[in-house]
DNA sequence: CTGAAAGCGCTAACAG
DNA sequence: CTGTTAGCGCTTTCAG
């Protein structure tokens, strides 16, 4: 910048105000600036910028769980479409491999001071944001909240979907509803599980713990765990699994056995409606959840951070939808 | 920091020491600093690290389109999984709006000192990039090479993933062979094309232009192209499809109108094996476009991002696969 | 082993 | 309308 202020014989700050767009420069001032930047191929540092306001770094920092999983992408996409327009850039970190990454993540983030987190959070204990969150860095958390610590959050009725879907089940006439979960430490996990608890609760049906497994994680885990339970003692005639991941193993197994039970599965997905055997879902929109959760954010830091304004909490509806081919499931 | 060396009663120095584990620090004063820093909850500035030192922000640009698209996941996901481990971040911006936005993010990440771009393009020319490349940030293209620009990129076989598609279907007899594929100013498509020709130049058929539909850019666009295509003329035997979105819209229609049609479509996707009729894709590993893309950016950067280097590129082999229920189509 | 001074590239605050 | 001076928070350089 001081090599265009000498080229074009003026000073450094008028070369800033040029660059800025600010008032107060003479129009013949301003071509000779342009063309020297243009001439030298000079790029302003907004490193340099941001650290002299001081302020605002206009990026905020997404930590979340793997991006190939659609339902993720989706999420990430939609809080990519809000912060454009306001001129923010998005800096991600993978949240997969478990909490002391989570934990690095957000570590490196606030280093980088992005002006604000959005975080999937992967641990069961998030008391390591307490001082970051009175600092005044702003976060809300997406599908789960936070445990330990008071932030905004947006999550889904888990509950609610889980308790509507196993009822459906349990109306088509099941009373045996097996279930294929993901791990019982993810929070959502555990709603939806009480969510069907309470749906054979409500039916006075007893809950036979040998037909719940907990802690597939990809599809392949959940087929396996799926031909387990019909390998073993009195099989469900029904199962409901937690999450799309689950869903799609369970599905796989049924599929080439030939069918032996309904389904009931969180989470919609792509082609689900295709698939060669009728099933139900409970659907929600990822991306709506990356878009409140991103508005959120924005909120609060057009707020000015104040960090004692009390946590929002944002819960998205879900619906119950028959999908696969067949004679509908719902 | 001038606020924990006073307290810890040395010289910021000292402090910069000890929270860059420096050696020549004595074990007391260390213990000292570090008790004052997290007494103070004190973080250090990176940004404000990397304007001094200058060199790099440990960060790179990612331009990509639509997060949501399980393909663009994936690369994201992948490059993620090697920046991570380097300690370095990734940024991305969305492409997908068009070329005038592809600029617009670059020039963004640029401003920023990001280390490295990896970029899907966007727009069919990347003059825009020469002046930047020169003036030696490195930079990766994925999925489709730069026009009007030198720089490494990693692509997929796709004129000779196509023709082998094609190929097969006109080896099952198929000699009226329709398309429905994306924008023709997408390269890749271009590319796929092309393949498409070669394997009906090469059985001696003649191309109808007529049933050959390029535009559609989502799976409901693909649908009703593939309606209109049944709708008006001699209808085609079997369908080429240029990426998975397309592919999904056709089999779409194909299954509501009864499978009237053979089809080989660009693009694997999941639960590809499980829909309720025959048919093949040209699969390929979208995760190893991402993972090469980046370590081919950082290996210019740990080569000091010497601009003058060749240009590398990489090309990643496709294989014919069957998919679906029912006979096998391949 | 430790510290003082200079400065990264830019903008804020105040002059002219 | 334009320029000068300071300084963002840190690291580099060189001197103790």
């Amino acid at each position: 910048m001081p090599d265009v202020a000498r080229l074009a014989g003026v000073s450094v700050k008028t070369v800033s105000r040029v660059i800025n767009d600010e008032p107060n420069v003479s129009t013949a001032t301003q071509e000779k600036v342009r063309a020297v930047i243009s001439d030298l191929g000079f790029r302003r540092n907004d490193v340099a910028r941001n650290l002299r306001s001081g302020t605002t770094s206009s990026s905020i920092g997404l930590v979340i769980g793997d991006l190939a999983n659609p339902f993720y992408g989706a999420i990430a996409q939609a809080i990519e479409a809000v912060a454009a327009p306001r001129q923010f850039m998005v800096v991600v970190g993978s949240s997969e491999e478990g909490p002391e990454r989570e934990q690095e993540v957000v570590a490196a983030l606030c280093r980088r001071r992005v002006d604000g987190l959005l975080i999937t959070p992967t641990g069961d204990d998030q008391r390591y944001l307490v001082s970051e969150i009175e600092m005044g860095t702003p976060m809300v958390f997406l599908d789960r909240p936070p445990v330990g610590a008071k932030a905004d959050s947006v999550v889904i009725d888990n509950r609610r979907g889980a308790r509507e879907a196993v009822a459906h089940l349990i109306g088509r006439g099941h009373r045996r509803i097996g279930v294929v979960g993901d791990s019982f430490a993810i929070s959502t996990t555990k709603e939806r599980l009480r969510g069907y608890d309470d749906a054979l609760a409500a039916a006075g049906i007893d809950k036979d713990p040998a037909i719940v497994i907990l802690g597939p994680h990809d599809p392949a885990q959940a087929e396996a765990a799926t031909d387990a339970l019909f390998d073993q003692g009195t099989p469900p005639t029904a199962f409901f699994t937690t999450n799309n991941r689950t869903t799609v193993g369970v599905l796989r197994a049924l599929w080439r056995r030939g069918h032996e039970a309904d389904v009931a599965g969180f989470d919609d997905f792509e082609l689900a409606d295709l698939l060669p055997m009728p099933f139900v879902v409970v659907a929600h929109d990822p991306a709506e959840m990356g878009r409140q959760g991103a508005e959120l954010l924005f909120s609060r830091l057009d707020a000015g951070g104040s960090p004692k304004l009390k946590p929002r909490r944002v819960v998205l509806p879900t619906t119950l939808v028959a999908r696969g081919l067949g004679p509908p499931a719902i």
